[in-house]
DNA sequence: GTCTATATTCAGATAGAC
DNA sequence: GTCTATCTGAATATAGAC
């Protein structure tokens, strides 16, 4: 609540960015509380002071990570002018969904990465809450729709999960340093509301549209 | 060579496929030999007759992983007439990747959703793999790119990786049933090469050329 | 080739001192 | 709050019977 924190929640927080790590790193089952230990500054057995289990420290670190990316996703929508271009839209939350898993990104990168990977019981209750942030992107992608911004003959549902592979198979790859995110974001919304195809390449519908106007 | 086969090899095969199972369910480290064992119809110990130790069954499961979407997405090149439009050599190439990602997946998913989190030697060891399959893809983008088909001013490797990535991060949502691989890949194509905005939504380079003609 | 039994190592977790 | 010491279970790997 306060500004100052006690010692418990500045160890806990230094184990929770060590454990968001090295999950990121070495994966859930790989990773070690020794290794965490290690990486915060403690010994194995004073983790336990803080959570009861690794199961407990996962969860902790899945919930900050998919918490984080929607969050963002939500205000860089909500920051709009009500009036805001649809192009807008959707650009503002593609560089809010890329700058959170890419920038600070060891929570949001780990629960990505190591979703699979986890004990049966804990993924069945992050689903709701990755159900809840695909809902988010639905509403953006289909207010687009309804102003007329994005064709309605393709697939929404297909559309969105193509379009959230892209973003976040980045964690992959991406190194900072070469690219901008901000970069990657326009090319990212540029592929998706324009394609890349050159003029001459481009056929079916939208290229019929054309012809006939 | 032969049709005939040892009663090794059918054993080999067998634990083969029971590990890459696993391994993509549960990624590696969480992976016992036991559970390969029991999804092979043996016990732990006789792993060892066919195989030194379980990171020795982790590389041939990843190199016939990575071997397979390679093998595929080259031979829908090389099946195709030397004059074959470029979009149609682009939806081939598509095509291949998902569906040998999606259809005999278990060892090419595993390679893909394990890859960040087994030992480092064995990483070192998959990257050149990895790269050459890199360089495959960027072939037939080029080779688009330099027939027309593609913009020439997008950054081509990063169109690479996002396409990659759409592609790739479809192990982790696609459920056989619902929709077909083949309307998946058309689907791809069309986001890709033309992009899912209506017309009045477009902007930038394409919409301005469309204007001038 | 596959089994059973077991050696060995190491992880997660607990207990009590400080 | 954190340490050290330790319990307990489980996993990889080995050995020898069949």
């Amino acid at each position: 609540m306060a500004i100052e924190q006690s010692k418990s929640d500045i160890s806990r927080t230094r184990i929770l960015d060590a454990a968001a790590k090295t999950f990121r790193q070495k994966g859930y089952a790989a990773t070690t509380l020794n290794e965490i230990a290690k990486a915060a500054d403690m010994q194995a057995g004073s983790l336990y002071y803080h959570f009861n289990s690794k199961d407990e420290l996962l969860e902790e670190v899945l919930d900050i990570g998919i918490n984080r990316v929607h969050e963002a996703v939500e205000e860089s929508q909500e920051n709009m002018p009500a009036d805001a271009p649809p192009y807008e839209r959707i650009r503002a939350a593609v560089d809010a969904h890329l700058t959170t898993l890419l920038k600070h990104g060891d929570y949001t990168s780990a629960n990505i990465s190591i979703f699979t990977q986890i004990p049966e019981e804990i993924r069945q209750r992050q689903i709701p809450k990755r159900d809840a942030f695909s809902a988010l992107w639905r509403r953006i992608l289909s207010r687009a729709q309804k102003a007329g911004a994005l064709r309605d003959d393709v697939d929404p549902g297909m559309v969105r999960m193509l379009l959230l592979g892209a973003l976040n198979w980045s964690v992959e790859w991406y190194k900072p340093g070469k690219t901008s995110i901000h970069a990657m974001a326009d090319h990212v919304c540029l592929m998706l509301l324009e394609g890349i195809g050159a003029d001459e390449a481009r056929r079916g519908t939208a290229a019929d549209k054309e012809k006939v106007a």
